[in-house]
DNA sequence: GCCCATTCTGTAAGCGCTTGCAATACGGTC
DNA sequence: GACCGTATTGCAAGCGCTTACAGAATGGGC
């Protein structure tokens, strides 16, 4: 008799009895005695912008195929709530931890280090850093915008920011902005950078800010398409011209930027494709395989909403 | 001495152990002791999409508050993961679920029933139905549009819907629109129905096919504001004046709708107060309460790109 | 038909907690 | 100081699975 064929003889009348019955594997005890939950864990600074959406979905595809399930959770930019829930994460035994950007307590590090938890630091790229990242240079990618904007004749430079406390992307981009125009000679006029939480509106009333000082800006950075947008739709209410009068760029590159009118120049960060490499990074590691860091490429795409300095 | 001093006296140093010894429960072992795993469960048809963001944050803050993790899995319209999805959240032995509509396969009731697993249907509203619902009538929702539109003088109106496969959110919607067409004695033009997935730029290409056939609808009436954007930009870029040649409208009130311009014509739906209440509702089941269904209230807003028919 | 290398099956221990019960300590009362 | 009800502690069982190991069955080679 073929060795498998008492395998094959039980596996059917079985598996049918599992359907008759419907039993469904305990998860909990699965992971009691297994010691791991197949669950991953994600923590984003916001759940409500548009933004993580986009990454949240392929992440979740792509640890789904594996048989993993995803739990988000959300810090509100908040070190305190961020702690809270790191240690939730930890408490549930996640397999493995998806962080946004470089800037966690301690307390937090240390409590993944001790539980020996893999986790990912993703939308953020260092050099030289022995954490595990998978993301782009927000510095590079800020000056990639601020250098074309320069090549196109602009110096009075603007920024419309997220906050940069605890949000090392923000910083990283004015960084980036401040090096460009630098290395051109071209001071940043601090004044010029406001900062203000992510939001459609936000961005509205930063640019009627900017426009309505005694000196106008040729152009204006903003840190999220959310942003741009958001001052593209002021600036029609304002009967300002984009680009004619005011250059304006996003980040991110969401639907809205290609959709929008006039079209955004913005920078295209590839977040689908970060969220395949972090779980691939993770199920690596779940796999006793080095898990490997990975800079991701951003690119600059140009659209309507910029061109030559008038001025 | 107080009977509480022993109390007092011993939780002091044991509290510092615990955090001398970086101790952290093990939600597992919790979980298959207790018999519940203080983690809820939301199944989404996307989570791409903006829309259900405004969701998830909420219900995320809600349960959060109260010590329930969230876990998020998407079905990408299929019946199939649906059914794969809710599986693996029971073998989680989530404590409750969410789920968008009532369109779900018998399968996974069972399942969610069998296991004895409280769950709330949101995003939908059926009077007369036994299970538990929170969300809006989106039926009447889509009539009020349409009488709005009738009342001010439009007779020619088309849809761009999502796929009504599977999503009674769109399947009502349109059925809102016919009824309310219906009681004017005005017919709703099939052909002027398009389903599409839901997307800015495919918005954009139905405005598009509408505007271009031989006879134009005065108004369209799209599933999404996502859709109706897409729309309003197509209409900028193909000279067609919105509201002057074409009346258009969305659904939801998503930050965009007030931000473009021409400001958009739409439906609100209470997104966070239904997470709230989603959260309320499985928190009362947890303990043992009689969970209540709601119906709540949705609101036109009536902006900048409707007004009257021309013609 | 015997032996061996495999594959398969059965069994027991234990993952880290909760829960209920029995045992004990406690403070107050008479 | 004996007694009582209450607060506290200690202990053991068990949640539903995995895992490791011992033991049995299997089929092929000689």
């Amino acid at each position: 008799m073929n060795p498998l064929s008492i395998r094959v003889r039980h596996r059917l009348p079985i598996e049918a009895a599992i359907q008759e019955l419907g039993y469904v594997p305990h998860g909990a005890a699965r992971a009691l005695a297994s010691r791991h939950s197949r669950i991953v864990g994600a923590l984003f600074p916001s759940l409500d912008s548009v933004l993580f959406g986009s990454f949240i979905g392929p992440l979740q595809r792509a640890l789904s195929a594996q048989g993993y399930t995803l739990v988000v959770a959300s810090s509100d930019y908040d070190p305190q709530v961020e702690y809270r829930q790191v240690f939730n994460l930890v408490a549930n035994r996640v397999d493995g931890v998806v962080l946004v950007g470089t800037e966690h307590s301690e307390a937090c590090y240390d409590l993944l280090n001790q539980k020996q938890i893999p986790y990912v630091l993703t939308w953020t790229w260092q050099e030289n850093s022995d954490r595990p990242m998978i993301g782009f240079c927000n510095r590079s990618a800020a000056a990639m915008v601020a250098n074309y904007l320069l090549d196109v004749g602009h110096r009075d430079i603007a920024m419309i920011s997220g906050f940069t406390t605890g949000n090392d992307r923000a910083t990283e981009r004015i960084a980036g902005v401040r090096a460009a125009l630098s290395a051109r000679h071209v001071q940043l006029n601090e004044s010029w950078v406001v900062q203000r939480p992510f939001s459609l509106s936000q961005g509205a009333s930063a640019f009627r800010e900017l426009m309505t000082s005694p000196t106008r800006p040729t152009a204006i950075i903003c840190g999220s398409d959310l942003f741009a947008c958001g001052a593209i739709f002021e600036a029609a209410r304002m009967g300002i011209r984009v680009p004619e009068d005011v250059s304006i760029t996003g980040f991110d590159d969401t639907d809205l930027a290609a959709g929008i009118s006039p079209s955004l120049t913005t920078i295209r960060t590839p977040r689908s494709e970060m969220a395949r490499l972090t779980a691939q990074n993770l199920l690596d590691s779940f796999r006793g395989q080095k898990p490997r860091s990975m800079e991701l490429k951003v690119e600059l795409v140009v659209r309507e909403s910029s061109g030559r300095a008038c001025r």
